[in-house]
DNA sequence: CATGAATGAGCCTTCATTCAT
DNA sequence: CATGAATGAAGGCTCATTCAT
């Protein structure tokens, strides 16, 4: 029975300490699975990580599920913030072009843990509708952006004519690709250097021919 | 205690029988992780898609590591038989690296289970060991073979010089890029306009300018 | 992964309850092992015996290799425990040795289930290893118990001069040689009557000669 | 079915090939329980011990059970056998009686492996039915050889009057637990010291007091 | 006579989850 | 809020045994 003693239940808005609590969950979560794998990650384990009964975990998440959840979540929304700060600075469609891929790479250097456990996590969708959630989650808010600049570069005339979903998705798809390499082997990829020779090739791919 | 009583350490070569029981087994094995994610492929369930007990892939492989190892190698191997012919029948460098994308999509069109699976395997390496061992199986050769189609266009003046890495990298990436949207929700990209703007992009990225 | 979640590593002392619990498992463990070998006691038919579930000896115990170690510590060092008593309660070296004698005799009267239980995981060591540390564990103290009786009655001069580890050995196996046979068919032997020649035995073989 | 090509439900003898093939299993059985344990002495080991395959043991054996059976028998009537030739060679009781003790020892020296399989056997049986028989097979018929020299000796007016059944169970009782101890660490005890003190100590414990 | 192949029962262990305190 | 205790489901694996060849 949820009562008022069960925080997922609760109609108030939950408490600081509350909030704190599963932030420091979801990271510690976030930390063991990127070091031992999802597969190994029990809640016991990210417990003791966090250095509280299991039970806790058990108290403010309803269940693995909603931890995992929100541990995607977390790894989702940060990179996509901070992708759309850089964005968000460049002052027009060549330099906000440009500033996706510098902010994607700069944001992989900086949170390497975080991609560990996306390649992790994002393998573990048993069913087609997760995995369909979590294209909807993940993949097209990503390429919607990258059109949404690709098309003021159009309307600008900055960018020649292309098809601009096609284009976003083999951008971001660049990128994805890139990282993963990197996550499996550290020093496989030049993270620098990918991400030069990226920034090349779709400058190509999207500037007016004279 | 691999011996003479154990089939999968025989030092003469596997019987017919047994090869192709190995092989029905991982080809199952791809499909239900395919269908239902490497977590809920237990080998129960697996043996039930075959209509075999159990205990038959325990007597076939020395556990579910050796399983999924022989899957890994399967799936990775087959791939890449496939992209070398396409690659092999191209004339010259040009065409090679054009074949090797077109046979990259190619395959994936023709193998989706594979990919599927593929991507769901490849989260699960827990330890940094596997991952970089998946990495030296996986994307170091495709790399390599990569640059070594770069090197002759490069030796013949078709291509203009770069480093041969890093592009091997971006391409390759783009390419596993676009698979993992596609993966997630197969009408989310078009494989082929995916690969038409890609074999474009890299067309420019290599060619000499005059 | 012994940690806060796992009540085996604790660093400060076990709950009462705790403590309880372990104790009552190996107890069980004792019993179901001598009334249906070690073999036949599954932790599942252990945990039937006390009426709890398997995983509960799961919560309590690292494994079953763990709950074992301690049903032989708790058999060895019940036994150890009660001889001792009757040692030391008797005045003189000759006193002693008899009292080493009648407690182990009384002593296994007492708890038949005990030594029926410990013949059979006494054979079940497979490893030189772990028949090495069995030795140390329950041979070597008892033989230097008595050879520090048998040393005191030299010191005394009420026993003659021999060979003390000899003697020790060959006690101690006389001990447990007719114990052995009160395990396999207890009406085989009459312990009572063992006891009594076996400390004639000794005591001939002690005495100084007028 | 049990038909003519059922070896273990024919009439005739047992062919001479036959006869062979389960002395050399059983033989192996013995070596791999004494360099392994029971436990882990599955079958499929004992097999490969032998180099021959799994199946072979169940076509001359009903099953494990028969075949731990005849190792037993194997073991018990070799000691025997050997222990009765000492004794039979001996002119008189008082020597009968030093033989038994002597014969025992050398044969154990001999034959290592046989009492470390024979320690881990005798503690398997689960059912008191089991470990009766196991004492009617192995113990009852020593005791009665000890005792039928100790009338003879009693007859004879070389040895004084006492409790034969109970000398006889501490005599043999002693020679088994000196040999536990050694099973258990080689070194640990001394076996010709041991037997020297034991035959010490029965010449005493029979001899008439003038 | 021998063997490869297959099977099913049972075992130990892990783990997310529940509940009383 | 937090925790210790307990649970049941499920998983991978071992092994004696059966059967057709």
């Amino acid at each position: 029975m949820r009562s008022k003693n069960d925080p997922r239940s609760r109609r108030r808005s939950p408490t600081f300490i509350e909030e704190a609590r599963r932030r420091q969950i979801v990271a510690s979560a976030i930390t063991t699975i990127a070091g031992s794998g999802l597969a190994q990650s029990s809640l016991a384990r990210i417990a003791d990580e966090v250095g509280i009964s299991k039970s806790v975990i058990s108290y403010h998440f309803a269940g693995k599920d909603e931890l995992i959840a929100e541990v995607i979540t977390s790894l989702l929304s940060e990179s996509n913030r901070v992708i759309k700060s850089w964005v968000d600075r460049a002052p027009d469609p060549t330099a906000k072009l440009r500033a996706y891929i510098e902010g994607s790479f700069a944001f992989m250097i900086e949170h390497r843990a975080n991609f560990v456990a996306l390649v992790d996590i994002w393998g573990s969708f048993g069913t087609v509708e997760a995995k369909r959630a979590f294209n909807a989650a993940a993949y097209e808010p990503c390429r919607r952006h990258i059109e949404s600049i690709l098309r003021k570069g159009q309307d600008t005339g900055e960018f020649r004519q292309f098809d601009r979903r096609t284009l976003s998705a083999v951008i971001q798809g660049a990128i994805d690709g890139v990282m993963l390499q990197w996550v499996f082997e550290e020093r496989a990829v030049d993270l620098a250097d990918c991400m030069a020779e990226l920034i090349s090739m779709v400058t190509m791919a999207t500037r007016t021919f004279e």
